[in-house]
RNA sequence: GGAGAGGUUCCCGAGUGGCCAAAGGGAGCAGACUGUAAAUCUGCCGGUUAUACCUUCGAAGGUUCGAAUCCUUCUCUCUCCA
């Protein structure tokens, strides 16, 4: 087996592989062009979007080239695959600006620049050739080598004939295929790696290569990464676990990766950080110090993100406040999320609740009053559980300033200006 | 085009004139236990200037002392027929 392949097999990327021994030869030969599809329906990518890049980064140090493909023509539609409900379109501009700091994101785990040895990567957008698309050219060309019976038998639509599908999205698959056949002709590209639920959609790609008379061409999905307790991937309580820190800051974003479940922590080390397996193989199996592997996961996977000075910052503001009465230096509580208050302000007196629903420890007061009848609200090292308590100069601490903390591990910094 | 069913709080889902801010479950938050894990148990779970008031049961009107519940129109979804 291809050793970029067997890489990914080992790390638990792979579901199916249309042919591996094909697949495999191939990648033998030489450098392969390979793409995978993204969404530009969103400002900003989740983790959960971000396994085929993991993926994608091996292969690219292996040396084979990199195209992601953003669907700014295909977003304009809306695709059934496993969403319950017809998404709403989008204006040519949003996309753009989507596309734009997506990039970004993706450039975290491969790399654009391209480098020593490795293959090159580079983005395309399906408008290019989506958006000028003639109809009855379409139909022509592409459309009558699609089988309505053969596209039924697919899962994805299926669940949509229950609740309702309409005609635009039923067209998903065919121009997803014509991409690849695009990107076939155009670069080269032989190979389409996507998640478990683009099983059909790649498929059909392939098929309508080879009709057009293209060569063979291979399709690689990845298992749905799922959580041990059943959650989605990159969602939590706050909704989904976004890359861009103005939506999920890096302090956050470290805690989700330090809390995730016991068994999940191995797995998730093999996907979502480039650690060598034998690095990894250490935390396997009872007695491994599974604390410590989670700490590993939760930095190596910040740093992968939002760079090495965040994942710093956060690990050791998370080490302050759960180890047993270390100080908070003002240094390592940097990585926290914080508000400012004006210090004339503090010196009257703040609310307990009215501060509290200031951060986002509390969304409203009521939730603030909840908080803090529950037994569960903090200011420093001191309770709170009167709600008419008012916070004032007399909490500051040795920095100067206000930690408020909700539950055991929600923490909140108030700097005095 | 015709007939029927239905739209309830984050989700599922009860509720068919006052006892409804609306059962139950899930999710979520907090407390206990722990390892910043899981499981379990307990409390909370629309908003506010808080023993009261305000906004919510697809939308707008109407009946009534009183409507999520009754009537009218509109709208959306689903099923069956053509």
């Amino acid at each position: 087996m291809n050793q970029a392949l067997q890489t990914l097999i080992d790390r638990g990327f792979v579901k199916a592989c249309t042919d591996y021994d094909a697949l495999s030869a191939l990648m033998d030969e030489g450098p392969v062009t390979l793409y995978v599809g993204v969404d530009p329906t969103g400002s900003s990518l989740h983790i959960g979007h971000m396994v085929p890049f993991f993926a994608m980064h091996h292969l690219q140090k292996a040396g084979h080239n990199l195209i992601a493909l953003v669907g700014g023509g295909t977003a304009m539609i809306g695709d059934p695959s496993g969403k319950s409900e017809m998404r709403k379109m989008l204006t040519i501009e949003q996309i753009r600006e989507n596309s734009a700091s997506i990039k970004d994101q993706i450039g975290t785990v491969i790399d654009f620049n391209g480098g020593e040895g490795m293959g090159t990567a580079v983005m395309h957008n399906n408008a290019d050739w989506l958006l000028d698309l003639n109809y009855i050219t379409f139909l022509r060309e592409i459309g009558r080598h699609f089988s309505v019976n053969r596209m039924l038998t697919f899962e994805s639509y299926k669940q949509r004939l229950e609740r309702g599908l309409s005609f635009v999205e039923f067209n998903y698959q065919l121009l997803q295929s014509y991409d690849f056949h695009i990107l076939h002709q155009k670069e080269g590209c032989r190979l389409q790696i996507g998640g478990d639920d683009q099983w059909g959609n790649i498929v059909s790609g392939i098929d309508l290569i080879r009709k057009l008379g293209g060569e063979q061409c291979f399709g690689l999905t990845f298992n749905l990464i799922t959580r041990a307790d059943g959650h989605k991937m990159g969602k939590s309580e706050k909704g989904a676990v976004f890359l861009d820190p103005a939506l999920y800051s890096p302090y956050d974003f470290y805690q989700y990766w330090r809390n995730v479940n016991d068994e999940d922590v191995v797995r998730f080390l093999k996907l979502f950080t480039f650690l060598p397996l034998d690095q990894i193989a250490r935390y396997e199996g009872e007695g491994a110090d599974i604390n410590e592997a989670k700490e590993l996961l939760a930095w190596e996977q910040t740093k992968i993100i939002h760079g090495k000075d965040e994942a710093d910052k956060a690990r050791s503001a998370a080490q302050a406040l759960f180890s047993t009465d270390a100080g908070i230096s003002t240094e390592n509580r940097e990585g926290m999320p914080s508000i400012t208050v004006e210090r004339s302000e503090l010196e009257q007196g703040i609310g307990v609740l009215d501060l509290f629903s200031r951060t986002d420890l509390a969304k409203t007061n009521s939730e603030a009053r909840r908080l803090v009848t529950g037994g569960g609200a903090w200011v420093g090292q001191q309770r709170i559980d009167d709600p008419r308590s008012t916070i004032d100069l007399s909490f500051l601490d040795e920095a100067g300033e206000i930690l408020l903390r909700a539950g055991k591990k929600r923490y909140f910094r108030i700097v005095i200006v």
